[in-house]
DNA sequence: TCTGGGGTCCTAGGACCC
DNA sequence: TCTGGGGTCCTAGGACCC
């Protein structure tokens, strides 16, 4: 714990939401629910708006539906939030080198390591107001900030900070602060941690804390008796750790009907073993351990892992693997989910070991029984970017029924009319997104909507 | 319309080795 | 002729986080 609240937390409020909100003018004050908008999805982010009827992360779609029928329900573009991140992160990285990126939205910033380290807590705030107004200007988002001597409380700050807010809390207070909150405030501590502390009567932190290592120890077990004790006593030095290397890869398909015809699962593994080494390859790492997961029509989840005699990068060794270890399973019965990983991973690539003598087999083709996707160029999902010919750059609001509705604005426009066409039209074209503030380094004197070829 | 997708870390048992 | 002990690797599962 440090004399001075020199660690920063940043968190985009409810980010995936307001950058549709920012997008897309008309939905800027309403409920705004981002997730996955099959059979089987969930909410990933439900702007303040949609939060206020219940709605919340992780929450199963239709429940959502039920909760704000009248949402507008947007699948991610997660290529627009990863460009927006980066300008954030950006500015982070202004403030200091040791800059600790947890998610998209999330990052720490050490700004004791930084060119201009803040002397006192008026100091540091002056920095964090700072840095909220230039996220501001530079993405037209707001972010929450806290500010504390510790990961740990820096991240509860900014959680009381939101929406569009700072705390910071003074070195020497975090004690007496963080007695009366529940122990669910305190990283690590989940719902199955939280069940276990409840049955021996500890509900707060203070509690946890008076319990004594001893005794927590003998709950949760060694590590996390250990760093659970150490949080609630608001003993935390972890250090602010920038670039860490991934140290698995893994991609995973929930289907939207449950998959039972054994060469359909086979087939779809072998394509997720593809996909998981296309990043694999594309990141610069080979790996020596694949992993198959497997989730079942009962929602069961098992996993059946290799470890191989050295790293590979070899899609076709990897979906081998994969393949191997799906013989092991039974799916007679249905599965909803197939996933494949890799961990163990190494720097080099086989290349840089062997001249790669086997020229990459093509996957399996698809059993007959296996239905082809419609081609993703003309997938009218609610929230994507489109043009027309005839009223330029809009977004999906929904199709069906042989027609698809696109409302007619973007970020710099006043909100935009609907317009309803036939899932045909050959004037309208996916397009690429526009970006929310006019970009200096792109500007060109145009309009937005010709911002971008 | 009941449960995504991508990760991290920890535990525990068995194999294996010295 | 009744059990060693410790370290490391591998596998499987679970909690947790965003």
């Amino acid at each position: 714990m440090r004399g001075q609240p020199s660690i920063l937390h940043l968190d985009m409020d409810a980010f995936y939401a307001s950058v549709e909100q920012a997008a897309k003018p008309s939905l800027r004050g309403k409920p705004v629910i981002v997730g996955g908008l099959g059979p089987r999805g969930v909410v990933a982010t439900a702007s303040y708006e949609a939060r206020r009827f219940g709605v919340h992360s992780a929450m199963p779609m239709g429940q959502a539906r039920r909760l704000s029928p009248h949402a507008a329900f947007l699948v991610p573009r997660f290529a627009v939030y990863r460009e927006i991140s980066e300008r954030v992160m950006a500015l982070l990285a202004r403030l200091s080198p040791l800059v600790e990126p947890l998610s998209l939205d999330e990052a720490f910033v050490d700004l004791a390591a930084g060119p201009d380290p803040p002397a006192s807590a008026e100091a540091a705030r002056r920095v964090g107001e700072e840095l909220r107004a230039r996220i501001l200007a530079a993405t037209a988002l707001t972010g929450s900030v806290g500010l504390a001597g510790s990961k740990m409380l820096a991240k509860i700050a900014s959680e009381q900070a939101k929406p569009d807010g700072l705390r910071l809390i003074e070195p020497g207070t975090e004690r007496a602060l963080l007695a009366p909150m529940p122990v669910r405030t305190l990283p690590g501590v989940g719902p199955a941690t939280a069940e276990t502390l409840r049955r021996a009567g500890l509900s707060t932190v203070g509690e946890a804390a008076e319990a004594g290592e001893d005794e927590l120890l003998r709950l949760l077990g060694r590590a996390h008796g250990h760093a659970v004790y150490a949080m609630a006593l608001a003993l935390d030095d972890r250090a602010v750790v920038p670039d860490r290397d991934a140290k698995s890869i893994s991609v995973e398909d929930t289907f939207d009907t449950d998959v039972t015809d054994r060469a359909r699962v086979r087939y779809e593994v072998a394509r997720l073993a593809d996909r998981c080494v296309e990043r694999l390859r594309s990141a610069g790492r080979s790996g020596r351990t694949v992993v198959l997961k497997v989730r079942r029509y009962d929602f069961t989840t098992l996993t059946r892992s290799e470890t191989l005699r050295g790293p590979t990068d070899d899609p076709a060794v990897v979906a081998e693997a994969a393949g191997r270890l799906l013989e092991g399973v039974d799916t007679t019965a249905g599965v909803r989910l197939l996933g494949v990983g890799v961990s163990g991973l190494a720097d080099f690539t086989q290349e840089d070991l062997f001249a790669q003598a086997v020229p990459h087999e093509p996957s399996p083709a698809a059993p007959a029984a296996v239905a082809t996707e419609a081609t993703p160029e003309r997938r009218w999902l609610p929230g994507l970017d489109v043009t027309h010919s005839r009223y330029g750059p809009g977004w999906i609001q929904g199709s069906g029924v042989g027609r698809v509705t696109v409302r007619f604005e973007h970020p710099g426009s006043p909100p935009g009319r609907a317009r309803t066409f036939l899932l045909d039209d050959r004037e309208l074209t996916h397009s690429a997104p526009l970006p929310l503030v006019p970009d200096a380094r792109r500007s060109t004197g145009r309009p937005p909507d010709c911002a971008l070829s």
